[in-house]
DNA sequence: CCCGATTCCTGTAGGC
DNA sequence: TGCCTACAGGAATCGG
Protein backbone atom coordinates (compact mmCIF):
# COMPACT_ATOMS: atom_id res chain seq x y z
CA UNK A 1 0.00 0.00 0.00
CA UNK A 2 1.34 3.51 -1.00
CA UNK A 3 0.76 5.62 1.47
CA UNK A 4 -1.49 8.37 -0.54
CA UNK A 5 -3.76 5.67 -0.80
CA UNK A 6 -4.73 6.51 2.29
CA UNK A 7 -7.32 8.98 4.00
CA UNK A 8 -5.99 12.51 4.39
CA UNK A 9 -4.31 12.62 7.92
CA UNK A 10 -4.49 8.68 8.20
CA UNK A 11 -0.94 7.39 9.25
CA UNK A 12 -0.18 3.64 10.34
CA UNK A 13 -0.45 2.42 14.03
CA UNK A 14 1.07 -0.46 15.11
CA UNK A 15 -1.60 -3.21 15.83
CA UNK A 16 -1.09 -6.91 16.68
CA UNK A 17 1.09 -7.63 13.56
CA UNK A 18 3.33 -4.57 14.08
CA UNK A 19 3.83 -5.59 18.01
CA UNK A 20 4.63 -9.10 16.46
CA UNK A 21 7.09 -8.14 13.65
CA UNK A 22 8.64 -6.17 16.18
CA UNK A 23 9.21 -8.57 18.52
CA UNK A 24 10.45 -10.87 15.74
CA UNK A 25 12.74 -8.58 15.25
CA UNK A 26 14.66 -7.59 18.14
CA UNK A 27 14.46 -11.03 20.20
CA UNK A 28 17.46 -12.91 18.65
CA UNK A 29 19.35 -9.50 18.19
CA UNK A 30 18.97 -8.74 22.06
CA UNK A 31 18.76 -11.83 23.78
CA UNK A 32 21.43 -12.67 26.48
CA UNK A 33 22.73 -8.71 25.81
CA UNK A 34 24.26 -7.34 28.48
CA UNK A 35 22.95 -3.83 29.63
CA UNK A 36 25.22 -1.58 30.68
CA UNK A 37 23.24 1.50 30.59
CA UNK A 38 19.56 2.91 30.11
CA UNK A 39 19.25 6.35 29.81
CA UNK A 40 15.64 7.66 29.96
CA UNK A 41 15.47 11.04 27.61
CA UNK A 42 11.81 12.09 28.87
CA UNK A 43 9.80 9.61 31.18
CA UNK A 44 6.43 11.36 30.34
CA UNK A 45 4.63 8.42 28.39
CA UNK A 46 1.30 7.25 29.01
CA UNK A 47 2.57 6.47 32.42
CA UNK A 48 5.62 7.64 33.89
CA UNK A 49 8.97 5.36 32.96
CA UNK A 50 9.57 4.38 36.57
CA UNK A 51 13.18 6.41 37.33
CA UNK A 52 14.60 2.63 39.05
CA UNK A 53 15.24 1.88 34.48
CA UNK A 54 18.78 2.17 34.80
CA UNK A 55 19.64 1.15 38.63
CA UNK A 56 17.94 -1.82 38.38
CA UNK A 57 18.46 -3.02 34.70
CA UNK A 58 22.49 -2.05 34.59
CA UNK A 59 24.55 -4.86 34.26
CA UNK A 60 21.75 -7.77 33.58
CA UNK A 61 21.06 -9.05 30.49
CA UNK A 62 17.68 -9.60 28.25
CA UNK A 63 16.53 -12.76 27.53
CA UNK A 64 12.94 -13.96 26.45
CA UNK A 65 11.10 -11.06 24.37
CA UNK A 66 7.25 -11.96 24.57
CA UNK A 67 4.12 -10.38 23.26
CA UNK A 68 0.75 -10.32 24.63
CA UNK A 69 -2.02 -8.08 22.50
CA UNK A 70 -0.57 -5.56 21.61
CA UNK A 71 2.42 -5.38 24.68
CA UNK A 72 6.00 -6.55 24.32
CA UNK A 73 7.16 -8.80 27.14
CA UNK A 74 10.95 -7.87 27.18
CA UNK A 75 12.42 -10.40 30.01
CA UNK A 76 15.70 -9.50 31.21
CA UNK A 77 17.92 -10.52 34.54
CA UNK A 78 16.91 -8.11 36.84
CA UNK A 79 12.99 -8.19 35.88
CA UNK A 80 10.80 -8.19 32.67
CA UNK A 81 9.80 -4.66 31.35
CA UNK A 82 6.39 -4.45 29.45
CA UNK A 83 6.24 -2.12 26.62
CA UNK A 84 3.23 -0.98 24.58
CA UNK A 85 3.82 1.55 21.49
CA UNK A 86 0.78 3.27 21.61
CA UNK A 87 0.20 4.93 18.20
CA UNK A 88 3.64 6.00 17.08
CA UNK A 89 5.80 4.02 18.70
CA UNK A 90 8.91 1.69 17.43
CA UNK A 91 11.97 -0.27 18.97
CA UNK A 92 14.78 -0.61 16.82
CA UNK A 93 18.50 -1.76 17.21
CA UNK A 94 20.79 0.83 16.15
CA UNK A 95 24.80 1.05 16.04
CA UNK A 96 25.93 3.44 18.66
CA UNK A 97 27.39 6.06 16.32
CA UNK A 98 23.62 6.31 14.79
CA UNK A 99 22.77 10.15 15.79
CA UNK A 100 19.69 9.99 18.17
CA UNK A 101 16.24 11.59 17.00
CA UNK A 102 13.88 13.24 18.33
CA UNK A 103 11.38 11.33 20.56
CA UNK A 104 13.76 8.77 21.04
CA UNK A 105 12.54 8.46 24.58
CA UNK A 106 14.21 5.35 26.07
CA UNK A 107 17.65 4.14 25.20
CA UNK A 108 19.25 0.81 26.24
CA UNK A 109 22.86 0.50 25.88
CA UNK A 110 24.14 -2.90 24.59
CA UNK A 111 27.38 -4.03 25.54
CA UNK A 112 28.93 -4.28 21.74
CA UNK A 113 27.91 -0.68 20.90
CA UNK A 114 24.45 -1.46 20.06
CA UNK A 115 21.38 0.20 21.51
CA UNK A 116 17.68 -0.68 21.65
CA UNK A 117 16.03 2.77 21.06
CA UNK A 118 12.55 3.13 21.69
CA UNK A 119 10.90 6.23 19.90
CA UNK A 120 7.36 7.41 20.21
CA UNK A 121 6.33 10.47 18.86
CA UNK A 122 3.17 10.78 20.59
CA UNK A 123 3.97 9.04 23.60
CA UNK A 124 0.68 7.11 23.82
CA UNK A 125 2.94 4.32 24.69
CA UNK A 126 4.34 3.12 27.79
CA UNK A 127 7.74 1.91 29.14
CA UNK A 128 7.22 0.13 32.40
CA UNK A 129 7.72 -2.95 34.75
CA UNK A 130 6.05 -5.90 34.23
CA UNK A 131 5.89 -7.02 37.90
CA UNK A 132 6.80 -10.43 39.48
CA UNK A 133 3.57 -11.90 38.34
CA UNK A 134 3.08 -10.37 34.28
CA UNK A 135 0.06 -12.45 33.77
CA UNK A 136 -1.75 -10.01 36.69
CA UNK A 137 -0.55 -7.03 35.82
CA UNK A 138 -3.43 -4.32 35.77
CA UNK A 139 -2.98 -3.71 32.28
CA UNK A 140 -2.41 -6.77 30.84
CA UNK A 141 -5.10 -9.21 33.60
CA UNK A 142 -8.34 -8.60 31.91
CA UNK A 143 -6.99 -8.42 28.11
CA UNK A 144 -9.23 -10.60 26.17
CA UNK A 145 -8.07 -13.76 24.34
CA UNK A 146 -4.77 -14.18 21.66
CA UNK A 147 -7.08 -14.16 18.12
CA UNK A 148 -4.12 -16.18 16.47
CA UNK A 149 -4.61 -18.65 19.07
CA UNK A 150 -7.84 -19.60 19.26
CA UNK A 151 -9.23 -22.36 17.52
CA UNK A 152 -12.86 -21.05 18.04
CA UNK A 153 -12.60 -17.63 18.24
CA UNK A 154 -15.71 -17.05 16.18
CA UNK A 155 -17.83 -19.04 18.45
CA UNK A 156 -16.07 -17.14 21.80
CA UNK A 157 -16.81 -13.52 19.95
CA UNK A 158 -20.82 -14.61 19.46
CA UNK A 159 -20.75 -16.04 23.19
CA UNK A 160 -19.55 -12.50 24.19
CA UNK A 161 -21.48 -10.53 22.34
CA UNK A 162 -25.21 -11.60 23.15
CA UNK A 163 -26.95 -9.05 25.18
CA UNK A 164 -24.74 -5.71 23.82
CA UNK A 165 -25.87 -3.42 21.57
CA UNK A 166 -22.63 -1.55 20.40
CA UNK A 167 -21.51 -1.34 16.77
CA UNK A 168 -18.91 -4.37 15.66
CA UNK A 169 -15.91 -2.37 14.78
CA UNK A 170 -16.05 -0.67 18.62
CA UNK A 171 -16.79 -4.13 20.06
CA UNK A 172 -13.66 -5.88 18.20
CA UNK A 173 -11.55 -2.72 19.27
CA UNK A 174 -12.14 -3.14 22.78
CA UNK A 175 -9.25 -4.93 24.37
CA UNK A 176 -11.28 -7.42 26.86
CA UNK A 177 -13.17 -8.99 23.99
CA UNK A 178 -10.42 -9.83 21.68
CA UNK A 179 -6.70 -9.03 22.27
CA UNK A 180 -4.56 -6.71 19.48
CA UNK A 181 -7.00 -5.85 16.95
CA UNK A 182 -7.30 -2.18 15.99
CA UNK A 183 -9.05 -0.01 13.92
CA UNK A 184 -7.50 -0.84 10.38
CA UNK A 185 -7.83 -4.79 11.06
CA UNK A 186 -11.28 -4.37 12.70
CA UNK A 187 -12.25 -2.92 8.99
CA UNK A 188 -10.24 -5.29 6.97
CA UNK A 189 -11.71 -8.20 8.99
CA UNK A 190 -15.36 -7.03 8.85
CA UNK A 191 -15.01 -6.77 4.76
CA UNK A 192 -13.41 -10.00 4.88
CA UNK A 193 -16.32 -11.93 6.18
CA UNK A 194 -18.67 -9.80 4.31
CA UNK A 195 -20.24 -7.45 7.65
CA UNK A 196 -20.86 -4.27 7.93
CA UNK A 197 -18.74 -2.81 10.91
CA UNK A 198 -21.49 -0.68 11.92
CA UNK A 199 -23.96 -3.41 12.69
CA UNK A 200 -24.78 -4.11 16.01
CA UNK A 201 -23.03 -6.69 17.37
CA UNK A 202 -25.27 -8.27 19.48
CA UNK A 203 -27.71 -9.21 16.40
CA UNK A 204 -25.27 -11.19 14.19
CA UNK A 205 -25.49 -14.78 13.84
CA UNK A 206 -23.10 -17.61 15.15
CA UNK A 207 -22.48 -18.46 11.66
CA UNK A 208 -21.42 -15.06 10.27
CA UNK A 209 -19.38 -14.71 13.44
CA UNK A 210 -17.49 -17.76 12.43
CA UNK A 211 -16.62 -16.40 9.56
CA UNK A 212 -15.85 -13.15 11.35
CA UNK A 213 -13.17 -15.32 13.33
CA UNK A 214 -12.01 -16.78 10.64
CA UNK A 215 -11.43 -13.29 8.72
CA UNK A 216 -9.66 -12.26 11.62
CA UNK A 217 -6.96 -14.80 12.46
CA UNK A 218 -6.68 -14.78 7.93
CA UNK A 219 -6.45 -10.71 7.95
CA UNK A 220 -3.75 -10.68 11.19
CA UNK A 221 -1.75 -13.87 9.93
CA UNK A 222 -1.14 -12.10 6.61
CA UNK A 223 -0.04 -9.55 8.20
CA UNK A 224 2.49 -10.73 10.42
CA UNK A 225 4.11 -11.85 7.23
CA UNK A 226 4.43 -8.83 5.04
CA UNK A 227 5.02 -6.90 8.85
CA UNK A 228 7.81 -9.42 8.41
CA UNK A 229 8.88 -8.23 4.94
CA UNK A 230 9.06 -4.89 5.51
CA UNK A 231 10.86 -4.80 8.87
CA UNK A 232 14.08 -3.57 6.86
CA UNK A 233 12.36 -0.18 6.83
CA UNK A 234 13.72 -0.23 10.40
CA UNK A 235 17.21 0.00 9.42
CA UNK A 236 17.37 2.46 6.54
CA UNK A 237 19.64 5.29 6.85
CA UNK A 238 16.80 7.78 6.98
CA UNK A 239 15.75 6.69 9.83
CA UNK A 240 11.78 6.79 9.71
CA UNK A 241 10.22 4.52 11.86
CA UNK A 242 9.01 2.32 8.68
CA UNK A 243 5.57 1.94 9.41
CA UNK A 244 4.29 -1.19 7.80
CA UNK A 245 2.94 -1.12 4.49
CA UNK A 246 0.01 -3.30 3.92
CA UNK A 247 -2.56 -4.38 1.03
CA UNK A 248 -5.91 -2.72 2.50
CA UNK A 249 -9.26 -3.46 0.99
CA UNK A 250 -11.26 -0.79 2.40
CA UNK A 251 -8.85 0.94 5.10
CA UNK A 252 -8.37 4.26 3.48
CA UNK A 253 -9.99 3.62 0.34
CA UNK A 254 -13.34 5.89 0.20
CA UNK A 255 -14.76 6.43 -3.05
CA UNK A 256 -12.60 3.35 -4.64
CA UNK A 257 -14.56 0.16 -6.22
CA UNK A 258 -14.78 -2.62 -3.91
CA UNK A 259 -12.15 -5.40 -5.47
CA UNK A 260 -15.02 -8.25 -4.33
CA UNK A 261 -18.29 -6.47 -6.04
CA UNK A 262 -17.53 -3.34 -7.54
CA UNK A 263 -19.76 -1.65 -4.87
CA UNK A 264 -18.33 1.65 -3.69
CA UNK A 265 -15.93 1.61 -0.64
CA UNK A 266 -17.51 4.18 2.15
CA UNK A 267 -16.03 6.22 5.12
CA UNK A 268 -18.41 7.08 7.83
CA UNK A 269 -17.20 8.51 10.94
CA UNK A 270 -18.60 7.01 13.77
CA UNK A 271 -18.09 7.15 17.69
CA UNK A 272 -15.13 10.06 16.48
CA UNK A 273 -13.14 7.04 14.08
CA UNK A 274 -13.63 6.29 10.37
CA UNK A 275 -15.37 3.05 9.46
CA UNK A 276 -14.51 1.61 5.94
CA UNK A 277 -16.59 -0.68 4.06
CA UNK A 278 -18.47 -1.69 1.23
CA UNK A 279 -21.85 -0.42 0.39
CA UNK A 280 -22.20 -3.62 -2.22
CA UNK A 281 -21.26 -6.72 -0.17
CA UNK A 282 -21.28 -5.68 3.52
CA UNK A 283 -24.75 -6.75 4.68
C1' DC B 1 -22.93 -3.23 33.75
C1' DC B 2 -23.39 -0.78 29.25
C1' DC B 3 -21.89 2.52 26.03
C1' DG B 4 -20.68 6.99 24.11
C1' DA B 5 -17.63 10.92 24.86
C1' DT B 6 -13.36 12.67 26.33
C1' DT B 7 -8.52 12.67 27.13
C1' DC B 8 -3.59 12.18 26.44
C1' DC B 9 0.04 13.79 22.14
C1' DT B 10 2.34 15.29 17.70
C1' DG B 11 2.89 15.19 12.62
C1' DT B 12 0.57 16.13 8.56
C1' DA B 13 -2.41 18.22 5.39
C1' DG B 14 -5.72 21.46 3.82
C1' DG B 15 -7.78 26.11 3.81
C1' DC B 16 -7.10 30.85 3.54
C1' DT C 1 5.04 31.15 2.44
C1' DG C 2 2.99 30.59 6.83
C1' DC C 3 -0.43 30.38 10.28
C1' DC C 4 -4.41 27.97 11.97
C1' DT C 5 -7.29 24.07 12.50
C1' DA C 6 -8.80 19.38 12.00
C1' DC C 7 -7.69 14.79 12.29
C1' DA C 8 -5.52 10.22 12.95
C1' DG C 9 -5.78 6.64 17.01
C1' DG C 10 -5.12 2.75 21.94
C1' DA C 11 -7.06 2.49 25.85
C1' DA C 12 -8.10 4.50 30.39
C1' DT C 13 -11.56 7.10 32.49
C1' DC C 14 -15.78 9.55 33.20
C1' DG C 15 -20.66 10.36 33.09
C1' DG C 16 -25.40 9.36 31.92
Amino acid sequence: MNCRDLQKGAILVPELPEVETTRRGIAEQIRGCRIEEVVVRNSRLRQQVPGDLDERLRGSTFQETKRRAKYLLLETTAGELLIHLGMSGSLRIVAEEEQQRTHDHVIWFLEGGRQLRYHDPRRFGLVTWAGDDPSQHPLLRDLGPEPLEQEQLGEILFDRSRGRNLRLRDFLLDPKVVAGVGNIYANEAAWQAGIRPDRRCGRISLQRYQRLGESIQDVLSRAVIQGGTTLNDYVQPDGEPGYFQHHFEVYGRAGEACSRCEGLIRRVVKGQRSLFFCSGCQK
